[in-house]
DNA sequence: GTCAAAACTGACCAATTAGTCAAATTATTT
DNA sequence: AAATAATTTGACTAATTGGTCAGTTTTGAC
């Protein structure tokens, strides 16, 4: 009957394109939306099933008919999220003017970090856990690109284009700021009270002057 | 018979001073490290009395014997832990030379992520889960003494000591990249590898020097 | 050494959890 | 309007979880 079901939302899937129904479409975004909420609150051991088929308006069987497992659906989830992550990072060029690109790079990683909180959330929950589901990924296509940029960063600081600084110790330094935001969003909302409307408006402006001011040459 | 014992590990204390044994000192104190090592890793939810219980050498009814449940362990562990954290922030000093004082508070706030990263990792995680455990720590003591020292380093900043910025974002700032080290380790050893072991060292320099240059006037 | 208090244990419980499955219901095709 | 395929559900399981408790063993003061 639906022995093919448990493969409907697969990860990848690309192969078998066995058609693909509306009502599929609809539930996995759902789901998906769900799970993200849960697993970013509560980490991969903490979240339940329960939790996210609730949140997903399904019952927990249904959700299961969809996904084929809690692991599948966290998998998933952080696979969507590393291609997401790493590309402000990417769009980082040779071709424009240094200290702009760095300062372009902290902006389009705030502005990440702002739109997507949960998804900053669910990626910081695994790292702090000991990345046991990613890792392959983080010295994988991570290291590979950070190794890319580095270099590029580390070309600019020698033609005195900017100051001298670690590239590799520059680029955690602009993750830790900008994902702070999305992460410590609760910490910050009970310092800031009054003026934490404006935020992620202040933290653009405090880095970007930060920044640009810390590494002229 | 043994119906003060629930109350032997309790928190505070302080009134109540009944003997407190050699055995349940030891015992405390393991039990409080074992929890330390599940909690900061698997969050609240995640962590389970089995995993403590096993870490800690003892069986499940012997470490409810000096603690009466994971919740109180865990409240144990982070009251604890909010007095260390907020330590060095305390320090900064309205005597010392401005620029000084704040580097100074960026090498201590490092030094307490190298030492306590399993500390630092337990704070991560209750606060990206939003804090339900310690939001009143949050808007209390810590929002007290952030005010406290945002006013000062405003006032420096006002006076020309030290470059224009907005020192609620500039303390935002020296908490993740200092952080950053302890919650993101897996991250980081990753993209470092051959660099890894002197990675605080080398966070510590370029820091300092970013930190320095960002806030000259 | 005796004995009471302290420390510890195994066996248990009720609740929660991930996951299954046959059967019922709903959509879609013809 | 059937017939077929897709979707949904309730009722279930086996494992895990936080926590209890009666009773046993160990400790330390005298």
């Amino acid at each position: 009957m639906n022995q093919q079901n448990p493969k409907i939302a697969k990860a990848g899937m690309a192969r078998n394109t066995k058609k693909v129904t509306r009502i599929q479409k609809e539930k996995t975004i759902k789901i998906l939306d769900a799970a993200l909420e849960i697993f970013s609150q509560f980490g991969y051991r903490g979240a339940t099933l329960d939790q996210i088929a609730d949140q997903a308006g399904l019952s927990k069987p249904n959700l299961l008919y969809y996904f084929n497992g809690k692991n599948t659906l966290h998998n998933e989830l952080l696979s969507q999220l590393m291609v997401k992550w790493l590309e402000p990072l990417e769009e980082m060029s040779p071709d424009g003017e240094p200290l702009e690109e760095i300062c372009d790079y902290v902006c389009r990683k705030l502005a990440l970090a702002q739109v997507f909180p949960r998804e900053s959330r669910l990626f910081a929950n695994e790292i702090i856990q000991g990345a046991p589901r990613i890792s392959t990924s983080l010295s994988g296509p991570l290291k590979t690109l950070v190794d890319d940029k580095a270099a590029l960063i580390a070309s600019w600081s020698k033609a005195g284009k900017i100051a001298k600084v670690d590239p590799y110790h520059l680029i955690f330094s602009i993750w830790a700021t900008t994902q702070h935001y999305a992460d410590f969003d609760v910490q910050i909302g009970a310092v800031l009270e009054k003026n934490y409307a404006t935020r992620f408006e202040d933290a653009a402006k405090f880095l970007s002057a930060f920044y640009r001011n810390g590494l002229r040459p």
